[in-house]
DNA sequence: GGTTGTACTTGATCTGGATCATCGTGGCTG
DNA sequence: CAGCCACGATGATCCAGATCAAGTACAACC
């Protein structure tokens, strides 16, 4: 037998969420070893994506759900008129799909903004699980229920911020997750282009070319393309929140 | 003993869902009559709220998800200014506190907005359930992945919309739910006020009031008060995804 | 029936961010 | 290395919707 061609074959790679370095972050949390091993089963690895290649398109019959294991996505429906709308952003750790149970087909199209890679779980069979492990059924709902308040989240920021508010916010959010993965959270790189967060954010390019410029003269951030450093985190922070950036009191009562 | 009491410890009623108008649109969908019984004897109902009053409030401990049943609720958010922000309405047949699973405490308020009433279902007893139950497991997965999709077309409004067209997109949605609870679709009552609406929206009353008024004028709806008369919902829906309106011509392609 | 208060409407003006236009810059190709 | 092209920056203008400022209508209370 051509060994050889099992290099490639990733998908008969066994998934080992144990010596994973996302397993807290992801679907095996809080399980125990036994259960972590039947997770296992079911879990495999899917080939890796470029960029610019789809992992699942609107439409498309809903089996699997997806864990990012590395890179980074966009998720994103098409209007009537044909415009992209991007619905949000996808690093390590997070899952994909959860939005078409209802359905049983996918409701948005995901695609990478870099090589990244995946696991993939059969929904089915997933739930299958969940019931001999109310540890993983739990964890579900946890999963779940904190895509609910993230989407929340993102609600505020659209509905109400401004435009430099919603800048400060995506730049501390991006900051936070990228920090929870391990990563410097006040130097990184954008995985995504100007075009990609004005769509989402509901602004201009111009608009956030001028804003980030701004930033920069203020000396909040240091921005050169796609790298971003973050230098003042706690102005950033305040700006969020419609407070406005003044200086070194940041110990003064915000009313 | 004083049966007059029990008529008003309301909370003692046995629930039955078999019975519930709402039965299909809630949890017991696509149970089985013993899966029901088993699902009726967690689920209480709980007293009736009056308008104004609290169902629960952002860092209540989570212990129960509701079911409405009657009458009509908003959830908000209290900013760090002080300000709230609506997250959204919720009708008869809507499940509220999903959002609270992750942290295990709410992290929203609710409040009613007429008289209303709920059922609250433990959510501890309800994960057991679900465990013996696969038809429920799944019931609760259909309807998390429902809030998602909910909030991603929320994202949209929000995000991309201009007033028109998010008045036309929330006067459609709540069209759209009433009609599912068995309510008229076209002749209905804004249970939330002006101030509640421009809220949700991101937009100011004035510019709703004209809104409203413009649409009254073009003939799309007749509104007097929280009455709304839907009277052209072909043109309305049109409105809703920034096509034009345009008269009689509803039948043309649109690009 | 008058008084008060609150919700809503309508008009006038202002402004944040969109749009339009131009230019710089860095990466890629031949 | 020139030439091209996609991306991003910056300036000038425009406009949808906010803000400010008066009204008006209706319900609650005396």
């Amino acid at each position: 037998m051509d060994t050889s061609h099992q290099v490639f074959d990733i998908s008969k790679f066994k998934v080992s969420c144990g010596n994973c370095s996302l397993g807290e972050l992801c679907l095996p949390w809080g399980l125990k070893s036994d259960d972590l091993n039947e997770l296992e089963k079911i879990i495999k690895r899917v080939r890796p994506l470029q960029r610019g290649e789809y992992l699942f398109h609107t439409g498309d019959k809903f089996q699997h759900i997806y864990a990012v294991r590395s890179g980074a996505l966009k998720a994103y429906k098409t209007t009537e008129d044909g415009n992209e709308q991007i619905l949000g952003f996808y690093l390590p750790g997070e899952l994909l799909g959860l939005d078409a149970i209802d359905n049983m087909e996918h409701v948005c199209t995901t695609i990478a903004l870099e090589t990244s890679s995946f696991c993939s779980i059969p929904f089915q069979r997933l739930e299958e699980l969940c019931h001999r492990i109310p540890g993983l059924q739990h964890q579900m709902y946890r999963l779940m229920s904190r895509e609910l308040t993230t989407e929340n989240e993102s609600l505020l920021l659209l509905g109400k911020k401004s435009a430099e508010e919603k800048i400060a916010t995506f730049l501390v959010n991006l900051s936070t997750r990228l920090h929870l993965l391990g990563y410097s959270s006040t130097e990184f790189r954008l995985p995504m282009s100007r075009q990609e967060i004005v769509n989402y954010l509901g602004l201009t390019v111009e608009t956030v070319s001028r804003i980030f410029s701004r930033l920069q003269r203020d000396k909040l951030i240091e921005i050169d393309r796609k790298l971003i450093k973050i230098v003042r985190s706690e102005a950033l922070h305040n700006m969020c929140s419609g407070r406005k950036f003044n200086f070194d009191e940041t110990s003064a009562e915000c009313k």
